[in-house]
DNA sequence: TTGAAAGCGCTAACAG
DNA sequence: CTGTTAGCGCTTTCAA
């Protein structure tokens, strides 16, 4: 293994120099910069990280937790996390992957042991339990997610209440009066993971400025579910032209069942999804979308956290606004009966 | 910061019992051990993972490089990451999460600065340009994938060949005698990555020893690709009554096109998937299918490569024998014409 | 069963 | 602009 001090040796210059060249902490003349690089580069030298660590109180690694839980869409985890990964390494950080299993003690765990000089949380909860720990050290911290309270808290997030009023706007522009919204599994909600609720809130507050009717119904994901649930829909508002689908595991259900009670998409009924990108273009119908920015927010969530960790910027909340892409799910309302 | 120092201090024995006792490396009287592990718990101690890294050139760390494309099935790589995560973590490993993105570098970079102690690899290609690396260093590895030479290296993944073989047999078992196999985007065969081959090589020698005819088409994702595709096989095959699909985002559109034409599943044909367990259920018929044994390739991974941490079990390649799940997608051919 | 002490490789004063 | 040097907190001989 190469060390340190031979590259020094090596260029005839001391262990500092070395490390100053390294660090760029100080100025360096270009004739001995060049050595040193040269000799880095014909010994094949890299600096060790725990060295570093230990001597420079910094590991240059981000922790980051991701939920264990698999039933929230997963693509979008993924995307996250790789977006954090490659934006981090951009600032020269690794990242570190932790899953909510351990929950708080992971916490107490990587900001114990200098493991990580920073940590991004996904999945937050409304009242998390890893809320406290954060508020309690001086370790860097961004969540992705909004929970109840926010003070003293750095968030990231699409800003959900926007993004439901931006869907009921496209339906009530193209005429539409009454909608059904499809939400998450019931299990979400009672996780209190806040953004569904934020997003109905969005949603039913604009309906109101509009003069539209909105009718609520959280759906598991499935065929047989679907059918109970637009049912139920049809049965209580058969006016129903509109549908927000914020659920990607009942996105081809809706579709499907739409498709078999012989209403056409978007003739009949306009379906405004709240999903991925991908999701919304592989779909038997293409849909009319909100996508939800994985990548931005993985950036955003990475940018804020180097900007606490050099000392720049304090805690806020980042809500990124919402875009609507129009596609084939969505058009006029059908002439009144 | 709480130092091992102030704990010996506190606890009126010298550091490196207290080391010790962390280590197990030798005995400890019960007294002292105890006296020890209640200033552990008083002081809050937590050890340094800086110190600890250079003091032993072990940093307690795997690193995981997970594929940067997003063209494969995704709910896979993170179900196999947290896999990893979780059973790492039951060893007293963490894990570092790279992209593919750095390539050879970022093995270069980690096994140099003894950032991490080993490394898991997913998404192998063939001719793997990260191989002569792996070679080259004393540092364990794991592939997740069979590149084209395994001498050298150690393997974990799905026994496709024999995946192959079960879905015919399975196919042929009921009676039917024209196979489709609708394979990966012609993208996926172009990266080389090896396991859609090896699916069809064992599909097709099972095939040939039962007297069934097949006929593989590779497949874009989506319902237009699909229409295109399924099109052609009837064209060329009038008489397929089974299909092999091995391609996520192929599974609804197929099911919708059959549909559309008028061919019942499983009535007028069968389909069996290679995906995982929650696609399969989760389709608009439930489909007989082989899983993606996600979780097992992680643990198995962290396992071996633990075992090479610990000096024992040397290299080797761990092919996981498929299971077919039979549900509502297959059944007995139909009479002949 | 325990202690003392020598590093591990690097950073960052301090000194010129 | 560069060198000297004192640690960073822990592991692990060596010695008792």
């Amino acid at each position: 293994m190469v060390t340190l001090a031979e590259v020094a040796q090596h260029a005839g210059v001391s262990a500092s120099t070395v490390s100053y060249v390294l660090s760029g902490k100080r100025s360096i003349s270009a004739t001995t910069r060049q050595r040193v690089e040269q000799s880095i580069r014909e010994l094949g030298y890299h600096p060790n990280a725990g060295a570093r660590a230990l001597a420079s109180n910094r590991s240059n690694i981000i922790a980051l937790m991701v939920p264990l839980r698999t039933d929230m869409y997963v693509p979008v985890m993924m995307e996250i996390a790789i977006a954090v990964t490659t934006a981090a390494r951009t600032h020269g950080y690794d990242v570190l992957l932790l899953t909510g299993e351990e929950g708080p003690d992971a916490v107490r765990r990587v900001t114990g042991s200098g493991l990580a000089d920073a940590m991004i949380l996904m999945d937050v909860e409304l009242q998390d339990e890893r809320l406290p720990l954060l508020r309690g050290t001086d370790q860097p911290s961004v969540l992705i997610g909004l929970p109840a309270s926010t003070t003293g808290l750095t968030c990231v997030d699409l800003d959900f209440g926007a993004t439901g009023a931006l869907c009921v706007e496209h339906l009530a522009k193209l005429g539409h009066h009454d909608v059904a919204v499809i939400g998450e599994a019931p299990a979400v909600y009672e996780r209190h993971t806040g953004f569904a609720e934020r997003t109905l809130d969005g949603l039913r507050s604009r309906a109101r400025d509009l003069g539209l009717r909105v009718l609520h119904r959280p759906c598991e994901g499935g065929y047989d579910a679907m059918a109970v649930t637009l049912a139920r829909i049809f049965d209580e508002r058969p006016g129903t032209t509109g549908f927000v689908v914020q659920n990607e595991s009942a996105v081809e259900p809706l579709l499907a069942q739409l498709r078999r009670q012989g209403r056409a998409v978007p003739e009949d009924v306009s379906v405004v999804a709240i999903c991925p990108d991908q999701v919304a273009v592989q779909a038997s119908v293409r849909l009319t979308s909100v996508a939800i920015p994985a990548q931005e927010m993985g950036r955003h969530a990475v940018e804020r956290l180097v900007a606490k960790l050099d000392g720049r910027g304090g805690d806020d909340v980042v809500l990124i606004a919402p875009e609507l892409t129009v596609r084939a799910s969505t058009g006029p309302a059908p002439a009144g009966p």
